[in-house]
DNA sequence: ATGATATTTAGACAAATATCTAAATAATTG
DNA sequence: CAATTATTTAGATATTTGTCTAAATATCAT
């Protein structure tokens, strides 16, 4: 169920998609207004919608002929684990991943 | 001096590389020893640690004919930061990055 | 100095990725 | 239902990226 890390890492790494996650950090957003406030095309910004939601970083909900992302933050947690993993000295078994 | 996001999110996203920094975990490691333990080229993971370098996740020191890679734990601090920043609901000016 | 060992750099190449335009799907409204 | 609006999908393309081989640089040992 939960995206595997080379998701969440690979979706995080792309500008674009971070700034994605910062404008829905307030509130939730349709994909148009979402749209309005990047310069590049709605089929782009889908593709990047896309790569976002496989890492279960955001989460949607039609409303209407809109679309409504919001921002999952219990990937913060998640994230925070695993970076704690990679950093850390211990010994616990890890998945390598 | 400090490397901006896009460096560190970037330098995180690949598997190989996160390997790396996990075989670094418990020790600091000649490049020749980290070498032994994966199936690609030197020439590749050399590729690989300028990568790291460049983010600053490891840090490099020359004995005699080696060079040796160690982890940069603070940086930790640092990803942990960007992480929450760009999480957080907060107002705080962010440099977007 | 010469040869051996350790590592990096240069250049080429295939795969992955971010973007675009055009078309398709979905829901609303007249 | 037809037109409109919202969003996604399909397919093409240029750039980036991870990998390789071959060559270069650096240190050590004889």
């Amino acid at each position: 169920m939960s995206p595997n890390n080379q998701t969440v890492f690979k979706a995080l790494a792309d500008p674009t998609r971070r700034a994605i996650i910062k404008t829905l950090r307030k509130e939730s957003k349709t994909a148009g207004a979402i749209a309005d406030e990047f310069p590049i095309t709605r089929a782009s910004l889908s593709h990047h919608f896309n790569i976002l939601k496989s890492a279960d970083l955001v989460r949607t909900e039609r409303r209407g002929q809109h679309i409504v992302y919001s921002l999952n933050v219990t990937v913060l947690d998640d994230v925070a684990a695993i970076l704690y993993d990679l950093f850390s000295s211990t010994d616990k078994v890890s998945d390598r991943s």
